[in-house]
Formats: structure tokens, sequence, C-alpha cells
DNA sequence: TGTACATCAGTGAACGCGCGTTCACTGATGTAC
DNA sequence: TGTACATCAGTGAACGCGCGTTCACTGATGTAC
């Protein structure tokens, strides 16, 4: 009967989840090479082996966890997207840029596993390629729809070098409709983005930069003010 | 003797720097977590307890190696800077930013373990500060000479946030004798530098940016022009 | 509605591995007189 | 220049730890007729 047969999938499922769970806690406090499914096991009350029915290898659960984190931040960064006027450009790229922040600060160690350096001997899956992008696609989409609305107003309008060219076009999956230089921005404001998350959270700020909300509003303001974008709509 | 006392002190520091190059090369292969001081011992065919008369510790191994990284990105970062004219400042905003990349890109795990995730467990001691801030020494001085020399000419002119006042504080430690806002935007080009090497070598570009030496100078350029540096010099 | 069979979750033991660190020791190298 | 002593490097055994994965198994849950 399906109505059973759900009953049983339900409980996979809870388990499941209650396994990625305790991973992500473990993650948290260990770190990504620190991840242990024997920890997990013993955890949930399992026997070790147990685990294997529900992720075949340690690979495939780390491939979940990196799903679910690239998830959570494409989420954060398209709800704070969508919680802003659409035409205030300005105030929406503040509203992403602090959402991602936000999102990292909450999660640093699957922000690290996401961001930071590669775990050794693991490599990602293609699957992993669609979640990834997720908050891409959102800054993406702002940069067109400012251009398109005739909103970018850059103070300096350089044009891109002819060898960015080819990067440009591939990029412009992500950003139609706007010439190579303001790729070059965005790509540039885009690093610097999560540059500063990566710095912020990984310690290079100790001891430098202490008073850090406000000095990562001066970075993404200054970084708004670079692609153009108008100030953020009174209100912010 | 003291002839005699720098024979053995001479095997010691021959050792000691042995020690660390294996290190280092097991860094390469495996990441920081495949650290493993028996398979130093194993390969400098030692028993492996004998490494403790070196390194009372891993963490003493790790930290040796941190300080040995900074130093090298510092001092690639110093020579590139020194190679050029020093009125020249917008090729040697270019010159160290490749320079730190260059010294990146050949030595992957080292910038991970630098710039990456933190090592779990591991709390870096205060003398690696000394080591860490080389490279950004080398920035902040070039920012405060090109301001001096009346060179720095930023196409926007927004002022600083009051917020940020405290932070522009002591950053200038580091960029003397300049306003908020050039600091502002010197840390923003700082994180983006970095942000942009971190994405390049944890692999954030896979598939999307490829031809990345262009694209690096690309975005190296819109930094500098976002600071107000003049263009390079010919000859660049 | 009841029975025979198939699927699946969890067990427990085992394999084989590697790790950092301590400790008492031997023997060589360096030092002081 | 030679001897007595102190320092130091490296040994080998051991402690105690944790890990991922395989495998034959039991017993419960679900399915088909």
């Amino acid at each position: 009967m399906s109505a059973s047969r759900t009953a049983r999938e339900r409980v996979r499922a809870e388990l499941t989840r209650e396994i990625t769970d305790i991973a992500r806690r473990q993650l948290a406090t260990e770190g990504a090479a620190g991840l242990s499914l024997r920890a997990i096991a013993r955890e949930m009350g399992m026997v070790s082996s147990a685990i294997h029915r529900y992720f075949p290898t340690k690979d495939a659960l780390l491939t979940a966890l990196i799903i679910d984190g690239y998830n959570a931040v494409g989420a954060a960064a398209e709800r704070a997207d969508a919680a802003r006027d659409r035409a205030d450009f300005g105030g929406r790229w503040l509203a992403i840029c602090r959402a991602v922040r936000d999102w990292a600060l909450a999660h640093p160690h699957e922000y690290a596993l996401l961001y930071g350096s590669p775990v050794p001997g693991y490599a990602a899956p293609p699957d992993t390629v669609a979640a990834a992008i997720r908050d891409t696609v959102v800054l993406g989409r702002l940069a067109t729809e400012a251009h398109e609305a005739g909103a970018l107003d850059p103070p300096d309008d350089h044009p891109a070098a002819e060898a960015f060219a080819a990067d440009a076009d591939r990029l412009r999956e992500f950003i139609p409709n706007v010439p190579d230089a303001t790729i070059a921005r965005a790509v540039t404001a885009w690093t610097a983005l999560y540059g500063w998350i990566s710095f912020e959270l990984f310690g290079q700020f100790n001891n430098v930069i202490l008073d850090r909300g406000p000095a990562f509003d001066q970075h993404v303001h200054n970084l708004a003010h670079y692609q153009g974008l108008p100030d953020p709509r009174p209100g912010e």
C-alpha cells in the first residue's frame, strides 16, 4: 500500500535528515576534516556501519552537505533580493550582500566548506553545480536588470580589455545583455564580496578591522559605487 | 669550540629545513589535514619519535610552515614592488598583485594554509603576526606614497561613512597620512585581490572563468582605476 | 483478509589502516679543566 | 693534548586513540496474489 510505503520512506527521510543535521553540527565544532561517520552513528545510537545504508560513502555525505549549503546561501540571497522593490537596485545589492554575509557568519564552517580550501581528496561531483550558482545568479540578474533600466552609472567607464572578451561571453550566461566592462565590474564586485567574507571568517581581520558590520557596509557601498549602482532607497 | 659547536648546529639547522621542506611537499599533495609527522619521519628515514627533537608538537611545525609561507608571499610582494620605478604607482600595484597571485598559483596548498579555512584545533600563536602582514604593509605603503605624490585620482570621491572611522584609524598604522575614504578603497581592493585568488584556487571559477591570466589583469586594472591609481607606465 | 515472498534497516564483528606523543635507552658529539 | 663530564640526537617499543568500509546475519516492514 502506498500509505504504508511512505511510512517507511518517511522514516528514511527523517533519519537521513538527522544524519545531515548531526553532520552539520559536527562540522561546526570540528571542521570538515573532523567529520566522522562513526561519530555521527554514535550520536544517533546506531552501530557505525548502519550509516552506510543512508550514505554509501563519506564523500556522498559531504556532497549532500555541500549542496544543502549552496542552496541555503542561494535561498538567503534570493529572499533578500525579493524583499526589496524591484527598482531599488542599490537596496537590492546591499540586501543581497548582507544576506550572504549573515548566512556565512551564522554558518562559518559550512561557508568554509563551500568557499574555503577544498577538502583534500574530495572532488565535487557535477550535481553540485546547479546549487552552487544560485547566489551568483541572483547577483547577475540584478546587474542585468539595473543595466536594462538604465540605472547603472559607473563613475569609471573604462572599457574591458579585449583579452577578457571570451570569458565575458561565458559570463553573459549569468549577466545577459550588458557590455563587457559591466561584466568585468560585476566580477570584481563578486570576488570582492566573498573575499571580504572569507577574510572576516578566516581570521585575516583579527586585530585590524574590529567593527565588522559598519566596515562591511562601507565595503559594499564602495562596490555599489564602483559598479554605478544607485544609492539604496531610504528606509534601508 | 665554537667551530665544532656550529657543526652540530649546522646539521640541526639542515635537518630542520629538511623537515619543513618535506612537510611543504606533503602539504602540496595531501593538504593541511594530511600533514603527518610520522610520514615525514618515514621519508627522512628516521624513527617517528625523532621528529619531536626538532618540533615538539605538530602545531609547532604548522606554525613554522605558516610563518615561512607568509614570509614567502611578503618577500615576493616586496621584490615585485622594488623592481618598479618608485613613481610608477600603477605599475607597482599591478606588479604586486601579480606577484601575490603567481606565488599562490605556485604554492596553492601553502596559500590555502594562510588564506583558506583555518585548520581546526589550531590557533596561530602571536609570533605569526609580523610575517602575516608583510604583503599588506607593501600595499599600504604604495597607497600612502601614491597619495602623498598626488597621484591618486579616484573617479568616485564618496567620503567614507562615519561608522568606519575607528577602523580607519586602526588601519592608518599601515596606510598613514591618507583620508578615510582612501583607506576604505584600499581595504576593498585588498580583499578583492585575495578574494579573486581564493576563488581561482579554490575552484569557484571552474567552467566559468577560464582565461584566468587576462581576467585577473582585468580585475586588477579595475581595482587600480577604482582606487584612482594611474595606468602602469609603458613597458609593463 | 490471509499467506508467501521480497525488500530493506540495523547488528556486530572484523579488517587494515594511520596517527601523535611519551619514555627509558644508547651512543655520539661537544665542553671545561 | 687528554680526560671526565654534560649535552644532545636518534632508537625502539609502547600507549591509546579513531577512522571508513565490508560482510553475513536477523528481524521487521511492505507487496502481490
